[in-house]
DNA sequence: AACAACCTCAACCGCATCAGA
DNA sequence: GTCTGATGCGGTTGAGGTTGT
């Protein structure tokens, strides 16, 4: 199993012909022509038959962030930091969950913003230490915690409006309530 | 104008989990 | 039940841009 990862990601000298860093418009045409052929799947796949020189992986995290439809670019709201503020207090760093909530926003998109902006502003609300981004967060949780860890606050099973628009002020009231009364609720599990 | 320090964000890495054989 | 490849996630890095001196 670690070898497949291996084998996609690393720098080994059997991966070296792999293209890595920035993405080019070409590059990012073949993707997406790929996928609206083929799907959003089987990544090793899609990047060979693109005739891409990248992982798997790249092209998934290319797509994810950058191509996918709906994707929406550019600041975030006051609306949305909010909700990412309190999320995160409930959630700590579960950002995929996170994003699912801020629709057209990623994971990374919102974990980037929080290390750059909303850390900061926190620790600096707390009379923190501010500085360095590394190690600031504070409040990961053991990854069995991930999806959701019996018993505890199961979180997906809370945000799960599945009828809802996720930014309908009926969620986000809902929501509140719950921050109010429990809000350390994501602290000690 | 030149350089340094800082900031932002796209991309990479390592690991866990899922799913199919 | 085990193995293996695929996928998803959070943490981290580094290039490029911006701001300050």
């Amino acid at each position: 199993m670690a070898m497949s990862v291996m084998e996609e990601n690393s720098a080994s000298p059997f991966s070296r012909q792999l293209n890595r860093g920035a993405w080019t418009p070409e590059e990012d045409k073949k993707l997406a022509e790929v996928i609206a052929v083929h799907g959003a799947k089987r990544w090793k796949a899609i990047a060979a038959k693109a005739g891409l020189k990248r992982c798997g992986k790249s092209c998934r995290l290319r797509w994810m962030n950058y191509l996918r439809p709906n994707i929406k670019r550019g600041n975030i709201t006051d609306q949305e930091e909010d909700l990412i503020l309190r999320l995160h207090k409930l959630l700590g760093n579960r950002w995929s969950l996170i994003a699912g909530r801020l629709p057209g926003r990623t994971d990374n998109e919102i974990k980037n913003y929080w290390y750059s902006h909303l850390s900061k502003r926190m620790s600096q609300a707390s009379g923190g230490r501010g500085g360095s981004r590394k190690r600031e967060a504070g409040v990961a949780e053991p990854r069995e915690a991930r999806g959701g860890s019996p018993g505890a606050f199961d979180a997906d099973e809370f945000f799960d409006f599945s009828n809802e628009s996720p930014l309908n002020l009926e969620w986000v009231s809902r929501f509140l309530q719950h921050d109010n009364n429990q809000g350390h609720v994501n602290k000690n599990q």
